[in-house]
RNA sequence: GUCCCCAUAGUCUAGCGGUCAGGACGCGGCCCUUUCAAGGCUGAGACACGAGUUCGAUUCUCGUUGGGGGCACCA
């Protein structure tokens, strides 16, 4: 490894879905180690015993997997600066601990959350602002405090930040030249009184000893910052490049939450959007390649993704436009890829597995039929349906109001006509022979191809409003098309 | 309350002192057409406001307004 080589990581906290903002954020950190020839690495935040869970940590690896977000050091990958789990290296942070009271940088706080929440809302109650610990503690006489210490008596260890601390300046990649004045800084808690290290403390403990050279991160840890640095100056450890992605809002303009719909990776998967169109999609809201391109595969985004195109403002998720992005790779993904992303959805719609293994050609062939037709998958059930019925047809009422029993048309001369040439066995079951002799029947009855096609169509697929009428035909079979045109025939017109 | 951040059409964005303020989604119209789509052409639509600096501000500075985030023994 060369002193150069860029570590981003990306650090989920699991305790619960990959949400849309923290997908952003690791396509971001991926994007910039793919870009950069640096290293990805993986990291499970779990210190928090009460709201972690290893459920969910699987869901966020099957959600990274699924955007095909590979990390290259983390859970299963493994790596040289392993563990990836936190709770996996709780022996380091103590180490950092004790390397710290060994240096006296750090002392033991005896006031009670009770005590402190008191505190805090008396100040706020006589409309002062609460500027942090009020460092009680921090001028306990040490042998003292060993002694509460031994006693038993329960303690949080504070960072005992250096009274003549100036402000706290770094360079942020996306936001520029950052300023914090040190006195807003409290003593802030390193560990808590059941040992175990807070946030930021394991944080900055773990990047550093992780070597991460970039942090890439939500917008919410800009303010964390400050804190964090102080941590590595007392540390001693070099601090890196930070870059603080700015937030994605839901349509209201608020935080995306639940109230706005889907929020998770895997909500927007089971709604049949591609894990392409979210890596493009997300990549997109709050960084740009050139400010034209909207369509960037993947490979493009790993060579081009760069920190400077990063945006300041805060984005809105649309789904509209995601709607139209995800019908853009479908419409270009392929009939093998997309037969195999269409497979369950297709069971739905009334094909069985073994139909689809016994003779993938046809249902290959069916992407014609959708491929500028849909959106997402869940709408495949619904629009492909009619292929699966076999010989019966569901009749929209509407249509056959509209289409076959409107007055003055010729729908019921139109269709007998049809009928034959369908069930004409001399014309080979493909789509342009069929068709073809149909438009001659426009012809010969003199009829607008519209007025002959559409009646065709509701007869067979239910509906005035299809994919390609004699595309899908060709997919049936002829006896049940037929029998189709017959019920259909009977039901409307009798006889 | 306090600290920090942000501000180009409904949305995502380009812009980095002089542009007809560009692109994309969405919306309207036209073309194509056996339906629906897709596609092509086309139209409407934006620099939050107010002071400066400057020959000239969307762009630089300050203020106002609006929005967002932090201020935990959560991450």
């Amino acid at each position: 490894m060369t002193a150069s080589e860029v570590r981003v990581r990306f650090a989920p906290s699991p305790t619960g879905k990959l949400h849309i903002g923290g997908a952003r954020t690791a396509i971001y950190n991926w994007a910039f180690a793919r870009a950069m020839g640096g290293t990805f690495v993986l990291r499970i935040e779990d210190t928090d015993p009460t709201r972690s869970t290893e459920e969910n940590t699987q869901i966020i690896l099957r959600a990274m997997r699924w955007l095909g977000l590979d990390w290259d050091e983390g859970p299963e990958a493994g790596g040289e600066y392993g563990p990836y789990t936190q709770t996996e290296r709780l022996d380091t942070y103590r180490e950092a601990l004790e390397k710290l009271k060994a240096e006296g940088k750090v002392y033991p706080c005896f006031c009670s959350k009770e005590e402190l929440d008191a505190k805090r809302a008396a100040a706020e109650q006589n409309g002062q602002a609460y500027s942090g610990y009020d460092r009680t503690c921090r001028d306990i006489d040490p042998e003292e405090a060993q002694r509460r210490i031994d006693a038993g008596e329960e303690h949080v260890w504070r960072l005992k930040v250096p009274a003549d601390h100036g402000p706290i300046e770094f360079e942020d990649a996306v936001y520029g030249p950052m300023q914090f004045p040190a006195d807003v800084m409290d003593d802030l808690i390193l560990v808590r009184s059941d040992g175990s290290p807070t946030y930021n403390f394991a944080v900055v403990c773990d990047d550093a000893n992780m070597r991460i050279t970039h942090v890439i991160r939500g917008d919410d840890h800009l303010s964390n910052t400050p804190r964090q640095i102080l941590i590595y100056e007392a540390l001693g450890y070099p601090t890196p490049t930070f870059a603080h992605l700015s937030m994605i809002l839901g349509g209201d303009g608020k935080k995306l939450s639940k109230r706005h719909g889907a929020t998770s990776v895997e909500e927007y998967r089971d709604r049949g959007y591609l894990p392409d169109t979210m890596v493009n999609f997300l990549a997109l809201l709050g960084w740009s390649l050139d400010g034209e391109t909207t369509i960037i595969p993947r490979d493009v985004l790993c060579r081009e993704f760069s920190l400077e195109r990063i945006t300041k403002k805060d984005a809105v998720f649309d789904e509209t436009k995601l709607n139209w992005m995800n019908g853009q790779y479908i419409q270009h993904m392929g009939a093998s890829e997309w037969l195999k992303a269409a497979r369950s959805w297709l069971v739905q719609a009334g094909a069985t597995e073994a139909a689809i293994d016994a003779d993938p050609e046809r249902f290959m062939k069916m992407y014609a039929l959708v491929a500028e037709r849909l959106q997402r998958f869940d709408e495949l059930p619904e629009k492909l349906a009619y292929l699966f019925w076999g010989p019966e047809v569901t009749l929209d009422e509407k249509s056959v109001k509209k289409v076959l029993l409107k007055e003055g048309a010729r729908a019921e001369e139109a269709l007998r006509a049809a009928r034959d040439i369908i069930a004409d066995e001399s014309i080979a079951w493909e789509c342009d022979p069929l068709q073809d002799t149909v438009r001659g029947l426009c012809e010969k009855l003199d009829m607008k191809a519209k007025f002959v096609f559409q009646p065709i169509r509701v007869a067979i697929c239910g509906n005035m409003v299809s994919p390609p009428l004699f595309e899908s035909v060709e997919l049936m079979d002829r006896a049940d098309v037929v029998a189709r045109i017959d019920t259909t025939l009977k039901e409307v017109f009798g006889a």
